[in-house]
DNA sequence: CCGTTCCGTAAGCCATGACTTACCGTAAGT
DNA sequence: ACTTACGGTAAGTCATGGCTTACGGAACGG
């Protein structure tokens, strides 16, 4: 239940910006911490929780440590996610919707 | 930014096991909370919660309340979560491999 | 009515975890 | 070697929130 794990460690919203500041891509810790409204060492922390959590990865290059994105990371979450969504034909229905956000269906809301 | 929301309320276990609950259908508190390893005012908490988080809804039915399901409050979680996949090639091959799985109806893990 | 079932709310306890500061090792520049 | 940037780890503080018990009100059956 991995999904599970993901859920509890995006939850944190100072975790979340972490991680959502790795999406364009690598960098070390210093570059992801400036600018944020908490200390570098909780920034180390959070990368900690992430990267055992299989939703980053690091390396180290010299004296920094550059950090990237997993996307795979996430990929339990999805499919839990997904889950919800068991009848095909429905299922159908919202990735239409997702596409090209025009539904005048009968569904409710 | 209601992903983070539906982040945060989803990230406790027991929480999540009364969502999860939802899913074939709708249930009166009783039922939820029936045989989950905490008490019914617990559950009680967790579904205002959940209520508040737009992620199940609730009607009367003479002394008992029903819950149920509201699937549009993951909506958004699942577009952040397609967010990191930008390059439309790729997010191409995740709709497909999604929509796969679901035909098939096959359960890896 | 009276008891029972249903469930939401209040109050209080307690563990979890997100911070801080302080410190340490390591790498590179001079 | 000395120094300066980099960043992980330790220890301790404090707020958050998930749980409990206790209570109260609403609906239904007898």
């Amino acid at each position: 239940m991995a999904y599970g794990t993901a859920l509890t460690v995006l939850a944190d919203p100072t975790r979340r910006q972490v991680f959502e500041r790795l999406r364009d891509g690598p960098r070390p810790v210093n570059a992801i911490a400036a600018g944020l409204p908490v200390s570098r060492p909780a920034v180390s922390q959070h990368l900690k929780v992430l990267k055992d959590a299989g939703l980053v990865e690091e390396h180290s290059e010299g004296a920094r440590r550059i950090y990237a994105l997993r996307r795979e990371g996430l990929a339990e979450l999805r499919e839990w996610l997904d889950g919800f969504w068991d009848d095909a034909l429905l299922a159908f229905k919202i990735e239409a919707e997702r596409s090209h956000r025009q539904m005048k269906g009968k569904t409710d809301e």
